[in-house]
DNA sequence: ATTAATGTTAGAGGGCTTGC
DNA sequence: GCAAGCCCTCTAACATTAAT
């Protein structure tokens, strides 16, 4: 039974389609069916229905809005499942300066669903870990020196049945970043802030204003090799 | 009210696999 | 080899909504 339910969910992503899809909504935000056939270049009709099929299997929701139709992923874990499968699909050789570059950059710093990845995402970890923020003795927590930091530095923590932290494995560095409300919070404030840029194809761009409040988390951006 | 944009559905075609 | 079935994709038609 859990056979048949394990083969049914892993053909839904089995379509490069629906896998386009999926890899595009991993940026976070909601896309509309018609942007979303341009990602996986098929007619917005054929994305229509995969988007009818993703949905249900559970792997996103559609909310309509006016004549749109928005899309976005249904819940953290599965933005972690995908991204987890990207992890073997990546290890396929690039080809190309292009693609090379590109993935330099995703490399550097990359969106995973709502928090940050790549080599930016796990010195966030390693840092916060090293000045005391955040603790791994007993899980994942945050200290109350790391609440006093991130407060100081005017991230907002929403509330929510969410794990405050966790480790998600990054597949550029194959080590862990954070997820959770709180990196999802960090993230967030650093774009709104002007610490870090979105990009298209989930690349984050850090900025020159990110320098001092990730150095309050442990991070020495200038230290890390920027592609 | 009309037009344009967007999303959904039905039906058909093509490619592939499977069973005979 | 051939028919049947499945899956993916497309076009065409239609419904809905926003813009003019």
């Amino acid at each position: 039974m859990e056979t048949i339910a394990l083969a049914e969910v892993a053909a839904v992503l089995a379509d490069p389609s629906r896998a386009s899809m999926c890899l595009a909504l991993l940026d976070g935000r909601a896309w509309t069916v018609t942007e979303l056939a341009g990602a996986a270049e098929v007619a917005a009709s054929t994305a229509s229905e995969h988007v009818t099929k993703l949905t249900e299997a559970g792997f996103v929701v559609r909310v309509k809005q006016g004549r749109h139709s928005y899309v976005r992923i249904a819940d953290p874990r599965v933005a972690e499942l995908i991204e987890h499968l990207a992890q073997h699909a990546e290890h396929r050789p690039v080809k190309g300066l292009r693609s090379s570059v590109r993935v330099k950059r995703l490399e550097f710093a990359r969106t995973c669903y709502d928090h940050l990845a790549g080599t930016v995402g796990v010195a966030l970890r390693d840092g916060m870990l090293t000045t005391g923020l955040i603790d791994e003795a007993d899980g994942l927590t945050l200290t109350a020196r790391g609440r006093e930091v991130l407060g100081a530095l005017g991230v907002e923590i929403a509330d929510g049945r969410r794990a405050m932290l966790r480790d998600c494995l990054d597949w550029t560095v194959r080590r862990d970043h954070l997820a959770g409300r709180v990196p999802a919070a960090l993230l967030s404030h650093g774009v709104s802030a002007g610490w870090l840029s979105r990009e298209g194809n989930r690349a984050v761009k850090v900025l020159p204003a990110a320098e001092k409040p990730f150095a309050d988390l442990g991070v020495d951006l200038a230290g890390l090799r920027r592609p």
